[in-house]
DNA sequence: AAAGGATCCAACCGCATCTCC
DNA sequence: GGGAGATGCGGTTGGATCCTT
């Protein structure tokens, strides 16, 4: 959204991405997968370093993102873990599905940081003792965290699992917007978002309008013609990727990527 | 209505860690 | 074991948008 496009050096387009830049990412990982981030650019056509590449694809256009309003669960786990591990924004985000570290660092940057220093500097006028503890879990030590992390609750742990400090009013930290159960947006399944089901709701920002141009542009040459990468092929083999799993659309698995006409219609 | 400040969040940067040879 | 390259992570930036005056 943000930065002004320009070019570094060695001629890499840097700054927002364009509608047809994600296109072409898109495009090449739901095809060849993230076999390698480095290289990926250059097969997928794109100005891009391979950095760039993953970060867009990690925190915007890979399936089953979640975006928009937190729930009060989110937000509780989100000052919970972060009370245990202090800015491991990585972790805490593997415990919220579909948020990514940079959403959960910026959410409590803009929003819970602020409810939270404001909570803890009301409980230190009735408790010294409690900010003292505070005080050391709020920025632990790296091997504390290391510790902690190793320690951490699989994806399926609910809030109620993770052990809560009992200084905290949690109630007064909840964002005062509506619970995302109501209007949040949600990339669950950006295949199925696209074709505009009913009830479905799309991305509320600029962007979402972009990836619908992009998945409508796909109904037009994507799946009809070869893709760009297909031009480079190297007769060692040397572009096919390995196709990681976590790398593809839902969706894809199993007859859709290889055509299944049902799935093909649904999808545009 | 306009100006200025505050907020939000996508994206960049640099360092840490991992993996492979 | 160690060096090089790839990937992951957290801090930070800066422009668009929202809010206040």
């Amino acid at each position: 959204m943000v930065r002004t496009p320009c070019c570094d050096e060695r001629g890499m387009k840097k700054g927002t991405w364009t509608p047809e830049e994600d296109r072409k990412l898109i495009a090449y990982v739901t095809r060849y997968g993230c076999w390698n981030w480095r290289q990926l650019p250059k097969f997928a056509g794109l100005s891009r370093c391979g950095k760039s590449c993953r970060l867009r694809w990690l925190n915007y256009l890979r399936p089953n993102i979640k975006r928009g309003n937190y729930t009060r669960e989110e937000e509780e786990i989100i000052i919970r873990l972060h009370e245990k591990l202090g800015n491991k924004w990585s972790a805490i985000a593997a415990q919220l599905q579909g948020r990514t570290d940079n959403e959960v660092k910026n959410h409590w940057h803009t929003n819970l940081k602020k409810r939270f220093m404001m909570n803890k500097h009301k409980d230190s006028s009735v408790s010294l003792a409690h900010d003292d503890h505070q005080e050391q879990t709020e920025v632990p030590k790296s091997s504390e965290q290391k510790t902690a992390a190793a320690d951490l609750p699989n994806a399926e742990t609910t809030a109620d699992q993770i052990p809560q400090t009992d200084y905290l009013d949690y109630a007064e930290l909840w964002s005062p917007q509506p619970s995302s159960s109501d209007v949040s947006s949600m990339t669950t399944d950006i295949a199925v978002a696209i074709t505009g089901a009913d009830g479905l709701v799309v991305e509320d920002n600029a962007t979402s309008a972009a990836m619908e141009t992009i998945y409508a542009d796909f109904s037009n040459d994507f799946w009809t013609e070869p893709f760009l990468a297909d031009n480079f092929y190297d007769p060692n083999g040397l572009y096919t990727p390995l196709m990681e799993p976590e790398c593809l659309y839902p969706l894809f698995d199993g007859d859709f990527l290889y055509g299944s006409e049902q799935h093909h219609q649904g999808f545009i």
